[in-house]
RNA sequence: GGGCUUGUAGUUCAGUUGGUCAGAACACAUCGCUUAUAACGGUGUUGUCGCAGGUUCGAGUCCUGCCAAGCCUACCA
């Protein structure tokens, strides 16, 4: 005979499909809208992902958390801010698009300058949109409808960068590009491959000519290099103060290598010396040598210099230094006020001047070089060399380090402002500081131009000689530009010039880092952003530009709070890539598994460091998952259909406890979200469903719930808890779960009005009380005995369920728990509590007591129940037919 | 090559200032419930704490070196 128990009662499903229909309900209602009716802001500015691709795991990580941040902030009852944004500009769109022409047989150079931007506008025009289809399938609300772009920015973006010319930031330098001859323009980083290449070697005898060391006067220094055809250019010899030098007499002369390259040299040389001297690089420092073309009419006497960069791995330890052709010598030069020069023109030949080689090209005039070398005697050894070289990524020809011409923002002034004011920010996690410090010190002036088209032109008129740009020109190419759009600049940007003769235009475009780093004015307006939360690449990236450019007159941080995540790796830590063939989609897994599953992901990582990304992993966290919704189905089942009540006060001992153990998640909830880390939160939520819930609170409770006379009052009073702890539950999974969430809210109040993403979390009373927290662990410790005491038991066939056993125990930690409390929690039919041993043989007998090693004063007898066990509520009584007293009255 | 970061059971992680710190959960195995049932509960197994030295009475915890990985940067005459 079966008789009728009060089991949970709901249609909320354990896995659900219905996220469109939530997103639309979003939508209709407009939910972010409605989120920024309050009062207190909490303002998150996005950084802009780049519009050149379908969403990664790495947007996913990054948008997910951002709108977990702002889900989490509108809880606590603030006005949210979010509107996100894109980065159009850029080389790599440029590429992409150029690519995407020769596909189609055609030639970038058939477009003009217009059109070409017109196609790229288009390009990152269809990302954006993939994108932002993408996030919001995330789940991710903000004001996508009036989403920033850096494209569409174009002309604050100027009007900023007017800004650091009107106040005489900017100005002409040089820097040291890599250089295409074939294709006479430099090149970006992105466009060098490096391949093999076999140069020739040479060793080059430099004479000292000072005359105040007559020790050394006359002796030679060599120098190697693999690039014989920047000898014309060179302006001095590199030395290390601390390495050593020999001194050596080879075939009548004497050379100077460094000691430990003396073999290596010699190998090269195949000739045989003796030893003379042996002094320290500081010795060399300052003196004069002959430049390798002296004796063919440059007469210069280039100086003997330090430099760090000087290393022992190959050559002579003497380092030939041409300004105008390498980075290292570069910033030598300019240190040393060294000349740089202009010996070669923008298709690798040098300039017509240069005797014997001059209007030759630079590698085939390697050769001429070389034999001069020989012939002016100051060629030691000629040999051919197989390294790794750069080239161009298009025409596969060997680059060149070249000097070109370029636009420079002046960042002393603003980085000291940074440093200043570097302690106004909340620094998550907290190295991000040192990092973000030692990158700003060691960063030189910003480059700020390239020389491209799809960007903000850089427009503005500059003297052609002395290179001073022409201030009060800028109001009228505002003006024009305004009027005319961007895209015109490369038109009318000559006709302005005319009207100021000697000034010419530069046709040059805007860093894209200084676009993003502007959002703060096109974005903010120069309200101070709550968080600015990026991957740690950033930290000289967008976090630095935006910094610098917030402090261009006074210091100021655009953030007060820096936080920074690590990057999605695979299970082995290595990092996603197309070759490894280890990346992910994350559309793919939000279309299989749902967002909910996603963000859970998201959620459950410590993205300080590096992110974990692997299929088990996801199927962890989906148990997860099905733990939260299963957990609330229970509750939604066991409360909706019944009625309920009760106050605190009048609550068991055990209801007290989950209610404070609810108070305690709720205060870990706002500290969760005031320190933007939920991975904590999300684990201990979960140990609260499994742990104290399911294994526990709800096992007990069942008893009451199922056979109890549900108007009766401990039932109504156990349904309040549920409903309490169901309410703070559906609002704490809402950052995180919000679909779930947004289920379970209409499944409990009813659909189709209210969000449950516009409530805020409950103001709770301070349910927490230490006395009975303690006493609660001890019960629990009492009962973790008597549960390895009952197993044993199943272990011997002798009882099934705990229900079949009655259990003795002996024990002085109890006090102040009652009998049948304790019947209850540890759900045995029968129960007996004893002081002391004796007093338990005097009732039992003499029996074999069992106890665990790790819980002392606890000793347990357990035996099967005598009595027959009642058909509903299966507890065993003696002296009864299928039915106990309790469940006959509350079936009949 | 340099700067910052990370490395604990099969997996994801806890391990405060060096002294019950070798733990939790999941997974796995197994038993039970059949009244959350495409659920739930009990019990059990698992580790040279990246490797090698050092400091200390004592180190997962401090120091040094090495290895592996991530981000940034320099990739060299």
């Amino acid at each position: 005979m079966k008789y009728p128990v009060a089991l949970p009662k709901t249609s909320f499903p354990i896995s659900s499909s219905n996220h469109d229909n939530i997103l639309n309900f979003w939508k209709k209602i407009n939910l972010y809208k409605r989120l920024t009716q309050r009062s207190e802001e909490f303002l998150l500015h996005d950084g802009p992902p780049f519009a050149n691709g379908s969403p990664h795991m790495g947007h996913a990580v990054n948008k997910i958390m951002k709108d977990i941040f702002n889900r989490g902030k509108a809880l606590l009852g603030y006005k949210i801010n979010y509107i996100p944004g894109w980065d159009c500009h850029g080389l790599p769109i440029e590429s992409a698009v150029e690519s995407n022409l020769k596909k189609a047989g055609k030639r970038r150079s058939d477009f003009s300058i217009q059109q070409f931007r017109e196609l790229c506008r288009d390009f990152a025009n269809e990302w954006i949109n993939v994108q932002k289809d993408g996030f919001i399938k995330m789940g991710v609300i903000g004001d996508f409808d009036h989403a920033y772009t850096t494209m569409q920015s174009q002309f604050d973006i100027l009007k900023e960068l007017h800004k650091f010319v009107q106040d005489d930031l900017v100005y002409r330098g040089f820097k040291p590009t890599i250089w295409s001859c074939s294709e006479a323009t430099a090149l970006a980083e992105a466009e060098v491959e490096y391949y093999d290449k076999t140069s020739n070697s040479v060793d080059v005898k430099l004479e000292i000519i000072s005359k105040d060391r007559t020790d050394l006067l006359g002796a030679k220094l060599v120098i190697w290099t693999t690039t014989p055809w920047t000898l014309p250019a060179n302006r001095a010899v590199a030395c290390s103060r601390e390495f050593e030098y020999v001194l050596l007499e080879l075939a009548g002369e004497k050379l100077i290598v460094a000691s430990e390259l003396l073999d290596n040299f010699m190998q090269r040389t195949k000739k045989t010396y003796t030893l003379i001297d042996k002094f320290r690089g500081h010795d060399l420092v300052d003196l004069h040598v002959k430049h390798p073309f002296y004796d063919l009419g440059i007469q210069l006497e280039v100086p003997v210099l330090h430099s760090d960069h000087v290393s022992l791995d190959q050559g002579t330890g003497l380092v030939h230094i041409a300004p105008s052709h390498g980075e290292e010598d570069f910033v030598l030069g300019k240190q040393y006020n060294l000349e740089v020069t202009e010996l070669i023109d923008n298709n690798g030949k040098y300039i017509d001047s240069l005797a014997l080689i001059g209007g030759k090209d630079i590698f085939e005039s390697e050769n001429i070089i070389i034999e001069k070398l020989r012939e002016l005697n100051v060629l030691e050894a000629h040999n051919k060399i197989v390294h790794s070289y750069p080239h161009s990524w298009r025409s596969r020809k060997p680059l060149i380090y070249r000097v070109t011409p370029q636009w420079f923002i002046s960042v002393d002034q603003m980085k000291k402002n940074v440093l200043q004011v570097i302690d106004q920010v909340n620094w998550i996690p907290e190295f991000g500081k040192n990092r973000f410090i030692s990158m700003l010190e060691s960063r030189g002036d910003w480059c700020i131009s390239r020389q491209r088209v799809w960007g903000v032109p850089l427009a503005i008129l500059y003297h052609e000689e002395t290179g001073e740009i022409l201030k009060e020109a800028i109001p009228e190419i505002q003006n024009l530009l305004l009027s005319e759009g961007m895209d015109k600049w490369w038109d009318i940007a000559s006709e302005v010039a005319k009207k100021h003769p000697g000034y010419v235009p530069c046709y040059d475009i805007v860093d894209v880092w200084f676009e993003s780093g502007a959002s703060q004015e096109y974005v903010l307006h120069g309200k101070r952003a709550d968080v600015y939360f990026e991957g740690s690449d950033q930290h000289r990236g967008w976090f630095q530009s935006s910094a610098l450019q917030a402090s261009r007159v006074i210091p100021k941080m655009p953030y007060k709070n820096l936080i920074t995540h690590g990057f999605v790796v695979d299970n082995k830590g290595r990092k996603m890539s197309k070759s490894l063939g280890n990346g992910v989609d994350p559309m793919e897994l939000i279309a299989k598994h749902g967002p909910d599953l996603v963000r859970l992901w998201v959620a459950s990582q410590n993205y300080i460091e590096d992110i974990k990304w692997s299929l088990e992993h996801l199927n962890r966290v989906k148990d997860i998952e099905k733990r939260f919704r299963n957990t609330m189905k229970y509750m939604l089942g066991s409360v909706i259909p019944f009625s309920y009540e009760g106050c605190y006060e009048e609550m068991q001992l055990l209801e007290k406890w989950v209610l404070g153990r609810v108070y305690q998640l709720n205060q870990e909830f706002k500290n969760a979200v005031d320190s933007f880390s939920t991975y904590k939160f999300v684990k201990n939520l979960f140990l609260f469903c499994t742990v104290d819930l399911s294994a526990f609170y709800f096992d007990i409770r069942k008893d009451i719930l199922y056979c109890e006379d549900v108007n009766s009052p401990l039932p109504k009073q156990v349904r309040m808890v549920l409903k309490h702890i169901l309410d703070n539950f559906i609002r704490w999974i809402a950052p995180i779960m919000p679909f779930a969430s947004e289920e379970a809210w209409m499944e409990m109040y009813g659909s189709g009005v209210n969000s449950v993403h516009e409530q805020t979390i409950l103001n709770l009373p301070n349910w927490s009380d230490k006395d009975i927290d303690v006493s609660m662990a001890t019960v629990r410790e009492v009962r973790k005995v008597v549960t390895s005491a009952l197993e044993i038991m199943r272990e011997r066939k002798e009882i099934n369920s705990s229900l079949d056993a009655e259990v003795h125990i002996i024990t002085r930690k109890l006090n102040g728990v009652s009998l049948l409390d304790m019947k209850q929690i540890l759900i045995v039919s029968g129960l007996t509590i004893y002081n002391c041993e004796q007093d338990f043989y005097d009732n039992e007998g003499k029996r074999d007591l069992y106890s665990t090693a790790d819980v002392d004063d606890v000793q347990v007898f357990c035996k099967k129940v005598s009595g027959n066990k009642c058909e509903r509520c299966k507890h065993v009584h003696a002296g009864i037919a299928d039915l106990c007293d309790r469940c006959f009255k509350v079936v009949s």
